[in-house]
Order: structure tokens, then C-alpha cells, then sequence
DNA sequence: CCGTAAATAGTCAGTTTTGACTAATCAGTA
DNA sequence: TACTGATTAGTCAAAACTGACTATTTACGG
């Protein structure tokens, strides 16, 4: 139910199209979930169904008409409660590169140290683009700096791992 | 295909049944992925058809039979080649928490404490569990490890915004 | 040695997700 | 103004994934 959240969340301040809640998630949010259009489209469509959000065609000008979404007082209900209970509980991670860390013993460590080196200098480059990121309005601003969090981690990790590679 | 580089490299070690697997991945390697029951045939499966490993029914005792899958020597280069893709580029991972932290303004910050003081707690208490996890077999370690420093990290930037927002 | 619960092994129908496409409009430029 | 490439908006068939189910075997108390 993330991504419904999250949807519900950016209906909250102003109606919006599929598209326009698509580019906005990947470009702000891409640390959070991974939304892609079809799945996008999929999900407002399924929480139109439940009476969630609105469906309406809007002309602009001399675009084609396009589909806005808005959001019910269902759905503000839903939001609150989806909320709280995102909030609350602990959402494990799972991290993709451990299955590679499982078994790094098959590689001889001169190669396995060159390959992680650069999984290393992914995350430092990572970091920096992190830092950078402009700040966001409101709470918004929490994810990046979570994300520098987890990311500073990482980069202490992967080093720590290399150390013992060298010896 | 991280799913399908830790159900080749488990294979190599010895050939096993599609049960067996998706038991030792859920038991021993949940914090990588999180594989369900039919999921694990379902790549099973494909990877059987792309030669990458053999499936043969075998009985013993009077049990009914099982399919065994085993590694070909195709698979095993494919192994090589999946692993050392992995261990060199970063997969950026995804904080389902976060979206609820991208709304925490909506809420008043007493309840907002609250609410983030459970999940401070549940990642208190799996870390508690993380470091009680016994040793593991060769690089299998790391992953453990990892974990541990996840948390760690985790608990951290928790008991921060949990320190702001009492201010 | 019977009944019941737990463990083992796998299946299936339905849901969710995605790569690859279409198609219109806009911006720049030659 | 005609052409080109980027941006906007959305679709579709196919792939991937899962909840809920079936069925057999083993463990074990009474």
C-alpha cells in the first residue's frame, strides 16, 4: 500500500494528472519506490474503482484532453490511515548487492576487491549527488536526508569490507 | 536476476529440491530478498529451460518424488558472470518508511511521535535479533553483518528525528 | 494404532508490473 | 514554414509474482 500512500499524499495539495504524478515521483521520490507509468496508470485506476480519487478529462488549450485525478473524502480517510500505519511499523529493507556479498568467496579477493571498489566509488558518487540535492518544502526534506544517512553507511561498510579484502 | 544468482550459487554447492531452496532463503537469507514459494518455481522453471540447470525427479524412501534441480556447466558460467555484475555496481535501495515520512507534517508532532517511537522500537528489536543470528558459513557472514549496520544506521536517524520533533 | 497437527512439496488462477509501443504537441532552427 | 528531436500522455500484450489452495508424509499423544 506504499505507493497508494504516496499517491494519495500528492493528491492531497492540488488534483493532478497520471503523467505529472509519474514525473514528479521519479524525479523527487526515486529514492522511496520505483513507480513506473503503466503501474502508475494501474494504481489510479484500481483507487478510482474504490471511490478513493476522481477520474475526470480536462482540456487545456490545445492539448488532447487528459485524465486528472483528485482526491475524495474517502480517500483523505484512507490517506490517515494508511499514514499512520506506514509510520508505525518497521518496513524491511532488502538489499540487492548482499546476494553478490554471500558469495564473494568464490572470486579470488585481488578480483573481488577491484569489483567492490567500484560498487564503493557507485555509492561515494551517489553521496555527493545526495548532498547536492536542493532542499524540499516540508517534511519532504526527511527522505533526502535519510538517504544521506543510509548512503554515509554504505560508504563505511563497502571500505571496511575492502580493509579486509586487502589483508 | 538477483533471485536468480543466489538460487544458481546455492545449486552449486549441491543440487537440491525447489522446497528446499525457498526454505533456506526465507530461513537463512531473508534480509537479501524475499522469495515466495511460487516464485521460486517460476524461476526455476525458466532457468531449466534456458539449460542453465537440469530438473530430474527422484525418490527416496516412499516419499513421493521431488523435482531436483542441479547446476549445468552453463548455468555455472552464467553464475560467474551474474555474481560479478552485482558485486560492482550499487543497487539502490528502497525505504518504503520513507513515504510515510514525506507526510509526517500532516500529522501533530505528540502523535507523529509516537507512531515513529513504535517503529524505533521494532527496528530496536530486530536488530536485537540480527545480533543473536548465529554465524554463518563463509561470506554468507557479510550479509549478517550488513544487516546489523542497516540497523544500526536505522536506530540512529530514528532517535534524530525522534530528538527534533520533541524540540 | 488411531486421530490430529505439523512439515513437506507443489499448483493454479488471479493480480501486479513492465518493456516497448503509439501518438500528439512543442521548441528550436535552417 | 518545414523538419527534427524532445516532451507530454497514455496503452497493450506479455512477464512476473502471489494468496490460497491441494495432497502426501511424518510425528506423536492417548
Amino acid at each position: 500500500m506504499e505507493r497508494e500512500l504516496l499517491l494519495l499524499g500528492l493528491l492531497r495539495h492540488h488534483k493532478m494528472h497520471g503523467y505529472e504524478l509519474h514525473e514528479f515521483i521519479n524525479r523527487d521520490l526515486a529514492s522511496c519506490t520505483d513507480l513506473k507509468k503503466p503501474t502508475a496508470y494501474y494504481l489510479l485506476d484500481k483507487m478510482a474503482a474504490k471511490g478513493w480519487i476522481t477520474e475526470t478529462e480536462e482540456q487545456e488549450g490545445s492539448r488532447p484532453p487528459r485524465r486528472v485525478y483528485q482526491l475524495t473524502a474517502e480517500g483523505e480517510v484512507v490517506f490517515q490511515q494508511l499514514l499512520r500505519e506506514n509510520l508505525a511499523v518497521y518496513h524491511q529493507a532488502r538489499f540487492a548487492g548482499d546476494i553478490g556479498l554471500a558469495f564473494l568467496d568464490v572470486l579470488d579477493p585481488e578480483e573481488a576487491q577491484s569489483l567492490l571498489q567500484n560498487r564503493r566509488d557507485a555509492v561515494a558518487h551517489e553521496l555527493t549527488l545526495a548532498h547536492q540535492t536542493p532542499a524540499h518544502r516540508g517534511t519532504l526534506q526527511l527522505v533526502v536526508e535519510h538517504q544521506v544517512r543510509h548512503l554515509t553507511a554504505e560508504l563505511g561498510w563497502l571500505n571496511e569490507v575492502l580493509q579486509r579484502l586487502s589483508r
